[in-house]
RNA sequence: UAGGAGUGUCGGGUGAUUGCGUUAUUGGAAACAAUACCGAGGAAAGUCCGAACACCUCUUGUACUGCAAAGCACAAGAACAAAGAAAGUCGUUAACGACGACCGAGUAUAAGAAUCAGUAAUCGAGGAAUUGGUUUACUUAUUCCUCAAUUACUGAAUCAAAGCCUAGGGAAAGUGCCACAGAGACUAUACUAACCAACACCUAGUGUUGGUAAAACGUGAAAAGUGAUGUGAGGUACCUGUCAUUUAUGAACAGAUGCUACACAUCUCGCUCUAUGGUGACAUAGAUGCGUGGCAAACCCUUUCUGGUGUAAGAGCAAAUUUGGUAGCUCGCAUGAGCUUAAUGGCAACAUUAAGCCUAGAUAGAUAAUCACCUCCUUCUUGUUUACAAGGAGAAGACAAAAUUCGGCUUACAGACACGUCCUAGAAC
RNA sequence: GCCUCGGUAGCUCAAUGGAUAGAGCAGGAGUGUUCUAAACUCAAGGUUGGGGGUUCGACUCCUCCCCGGGGCA
């Protein structure tokens, strides 16, 4: 799990996100971003019902993403909001594969330093 | 010992690095930092029931305020109706549609039992054919057929265990439904045609009423009120014989067989009553009398029960913006119908007592990510005693994640283990 | 967290507890036409979402699962 000053929280922050924030789709992964004036980066992933049914898979594909994240934080450009969408075809994937995939993702926007 | 049935428990472990949450301690004005402890399940799931807890509504009573209307606090409770639920008995429980024990109804197989059929073998009796012998009607051998018995195997239906299943009040309060078929599906014998009689019209037919026979076979899931057997009377179908003559028919008689809305007797089923046993549902026995179609998971009737809403309940603090309230934050929220062990009571569900223990609390939602080793497991190869040993490869791999909390139910589930409880068969003592 | 509706042929829908589960469209074969279409005829296509029960008999009644839609705060 992340930091508390690292997380996005409010239902407000994420439903502006969503409706300005910029988008950028992968093969199994999704980003929107926007900044916040803050000065550290806030993030949050999510993972519908349609990905899959069964809880179990759902959490530990979030915890996948998470750890991913933790990993290369100090990468991070500080001073935005972050979401990352969860897909149907990054289920039961090994996380090194995970990250792979994730970073080339990243590398289309502006958030890595 | 073998087979079957049943019940219960568990559902990886150790370590390393990097991280998250609660709590505690220390440092700090605070933000925060460091250290330590703890951190998903048997179903956390589905949301099918029930309860705790909280607030609200209404009724009644009491106290206080008020001239009064009324307000407010506390306590007790949820009338009638509507709507809904439950009901085999006794118990357990905070409560339940849950659980336990029992009662009644239903149900099916194993081992086994006796029965029947078929096949094979053996032995016996009888018959036929062939061959040999001679007293020419006896005997020997072989083959075949029939019958009976025994053994083995196979098959059939019957009986048959522990079990399994049950949403089990009332059909003699009433209503409704019971397709097709059938005379008739609950005022049962209809309707049509045929024959007979009476009456009317009127004339050789028509109508009405009554009777006869068809006709209790069959139909159907179910048939008139328990079913079976026997005896008797009558009826009827068919067969045989007698008789008669038109010699292929019946107007009559006798006999056998079958069926039968009749009577009687015996047994059986159910109801009622009595006795005995049981807390009870019921069971057993006896008696005299009686004989009621099925469906209430159709409407309904009887007895009993339920006020409503749900932790996003609700309580508090409180920006922008003064009161109130909104955003937001805190509490509710983890000591509980708690867990473990022991003793006692009880067939059991469970209860009581004693000792010990504290065991998740997140909120875009923590309990993890990456590895190493171990054991369990899967598979292959080699050696050999059917099983074990050695080596190689794969490798925790099932179902699945708290969201106010408990008690149940239901559904999903790789694999491992325990109990020796119950039943059947065999062996030994 | 709670409430509610639905599932029938490839698609859209019917059905009083009574048996062969029906209609339209689509698809197939034929007639038709010089050819195509229209029109006409014919047949095929169903585990009534799944399991269990009540009943003589279940798409229908009861119950447990599965899937999908809608609503409340």
């Amino acid at each position: 799990m992340l930091n508390k000053k690292h997380r996005l929280r409010l239902e407000k922050d994420i439903k502006t996100l969503f409706a300005k924030g910029k988008g950028v789709f992968g093969i199994c992964i999704g980003i929107k971003y926007m900044k916040n004036n803050l000065e550290d980066s806030r993030f949050t992933v999510i993972v519908g019902t349609k990905v899959s049914k069964k809880a179990v898979e759902r959490n530990r594909l979030k915890r996948q993403i998470r750890a991913v994240i933790r990993k290369n934080i100090d990468n991070f450009v500080p001073g935005y909001d972050v979401v990352f969408f969860g897909k149907k075809e990054s289920l039961n994937k090994d996380t090194k594969e995970l990250e792979k995939q994730i970073l080339n993702v990243l590398k289309k926007t502006i958030l890595l330093k």
